[in-house]
DNA sequence: GACGAGGTTTACGTTAACGTAAAGTGCTTG
DNA sequence: CAAGCACTTTACGTTAACGTAAACCTCGTC
């Protein structure tokens, strides 16, 4: 872990209206501290879908957005296929039938429950760990005791 | 999902003192719904240690727990490597050094540090679905008014 | 006009975490 | 004793999520 990420904190608040602001493929990927390869990639898996000037990649604040729930998404170990099942979903709203807009529902709701089972585990891990450390500490002090 | 896993509930309170219950791979298999190629996978990694009985595996109290600490790590994105350095330096522990064991202390701070922030995302990922819920269940209901 | 910093595509390589198949062992049950 | 079931080892296969390398464009600048 070098520099951590700056995420979507203006440094040092910008003029332009952060709505118009665009993104090269270096920048998104220094923000986040991803490479511009996986940046890519997650184009190439249906992610994201930048507009071009020419060759290159223009990316917006859309795009940026995505990008940050993505990575979120990963953290907490979801596949990117989850990931996009979601996001696309998410967009196809607006012109969604009834049936398909049910069916986000369902998967809002497991990926709820998803969460809850998670925040579970966290809760559960952290007693763990707080027992290991408190272990630790009692045999650091037994060490120093009897040195 | 076919049928929830039973996890450490004694279905039908058995008599013998858990302690000293011993389980075959296709019990643990079972109880935690994954394959016994897992179990052993997770042996060969160095996760697991049961005992033999000729050639057949036996599994007792203490590795059953491992095994359930490893599932939910995994069900929290660490990988396999990074849960048996805390399981593996758990188990030094009793004889480790002071400096293996300010080392452990490091290593699980990291971790708590990981946790807290698996929690924050969990609480800004949840206000999302809860977002596109809400949209989703306004297009519905457009959707019946003007039909 | 060479060049360095950024970008591009194409394509093969790599790692983690298992899946899957083959071939053998050992018990117990009809 | 044959059949079946649960277990074993060995070994090759597979998938996701990128890494890495090569070969190319394009722009500002020295």
């Amino acid at each position: 872990m070098s520099r951590s990420p700056s995420q979507d904190l203006d440094e040092h608040a910008d003029a332009l209206p952060r709505q118009q602001r665009t993104y090269s493929i270096g920048e998104l990927a220094r923000m986040f501290e991803v490479t511009p390869r996986t940046i890519r990639f997650y184009e190439q898996e249906g992610l994201l879908a930048p507009s071009r000037q020419g060759q290159k990649r223009i990316y917006r604040e859309k795009d940026r957005v995505r990008l940050k729930l993505t990575l979120r998404g990963k953290r907490l170990g979801f596949s990117l296929a989850e990931i996009r099942e979601v996001v696309m979903m998410y967009d196809a709203m607006p012109d969604g039938n009834a049936r398909q807009l049910k069916r986000l529902l369902e998967i809002l709701e497991e990926k709820r429950a998803n969460l809850d089972r998670q925040m579970e585990d966290i809760r559960l891990m952290r007693l763990e760990i707080d027992d290991v450390d408190q272990r630790a500490r009692d045999v650091l002090r037994q060490l120093g005791e009897t040195s």
